[in-house]
DNA sequence: GTCTATAATTTGATAGAC
DNA sequence: GTCTATCAAATTATAGAC
């Protein structure tokens, strides 16, 4: 893993823990073994790691959700599989959602943040769309704003509760 | 109102838009018209302030809630009003909810405020799940769960996407 | 790519006067 | 209750050497 790469992924994790202030440029060189000032040769500044953090982590997502065609094929639901990941994320890694925390505190962001939390949620709302449609839901827009409203939240107060069981019961 | 009323109504806006860390006590004290040592004589330390905030926000909730009963009596739908009460928290405000971004990036918060946001979502799961069995429902634990999750995952992704339609979709 | 050095600003907090 | 004065630490960022 580059340098780069180990960067993000260190920063990801602390802002899935705190939110975007929740890391700085020193903090995260000293964790890969660099300087704060070497950061700024990988990212000019702070906004633009945000925004790559957030690219990245939503590609990473939509890849790992896989094509609803190919999720039918298989005889499998998409919206369970939706759930499975979301699950994963809570329960392996015992964090947030980076796009769901940071878009709680989306005022806050740089714009070019905002950008790509927002590219998060209209990705995630076009597949659940698709999903619901080959379930053969009579609203599939209305059924994808449910789904992923309902798991955010619940993960959210999964974490406000400190109880993962909670996710799990809501999810069920 | 007092100075100390004024300071946590700023610092609840500040909250509300980006997080436990979008305020200095500087902000708000110049904001109120005093200066940032001051602040320290009504709130010692900042988890102080933010620990009284979440307490009295929560209350505030409970209070524009009202009682399950009396809703009942006026033959009302109290997971309406509850639902009402989250929308004009979006709409007027046009911020979330205080305790959803704050249990959100609950792990970077100091104890004494995650112990008031986990009180928030405690109270609300009773209140929810009084009026979820006062509406006859089969499962009122697992109905509260669901609402209170869903209301705070749209809140959430409505201002991730900007867009307070999303809410009111989500909520219907 | 990474370093040293440095700058300007902000932050939470304290001591003690009024 | 509010002030002045002050502090140590942290933050984002830049210039220029290696």
């Amino acid at each position: 893993m580059s340098k780069k790469e180990e960067l993000l992924k260190i920063a990801e994790n602390k802002v899935r823990q705190g939110g975007y202030n929740n890391f700085s440029f020193r903090e995260i060189a000293n964790e890969v073994g660099i300087k704060s000032a070497s950061v700024h040769y990988h990212f000019p500044t702070k906004a633009d790691l945000g925004a790559e953090l957030a690219h990245q982590y939503t590609d990473a997502f939509l890849a790992a959700l896989g094509d609803v065609d190919d999720i039918k094929a298989r005889g499998e639901n998409p919206i369970d599989i939706y759930t499975q990941i979301f699950k994963g994320a809570l329960l392996t890694d015992d964090k947030m959602c980076l796009c769901g925390l940071l878009g709680a505190q989306n005022e806050s962001l740089p714009e070019k943040v905002q950008v790509e939390v927002k590219r998060f949620f209209d990705k995630n709302l076009t597949w659940l769309h698709a999903a619901h449609t080959a379930n053969g839901e009579a609203n599939p827009a209305h059924a994808a704003i449910t789904t992923v409203s309902l798991l955010e939240g619940a993960m959210m107060i999964s974490k406000a509760l400190n109880d993962h069981s909670y996710f799990t019961l809501a999810t069920q």
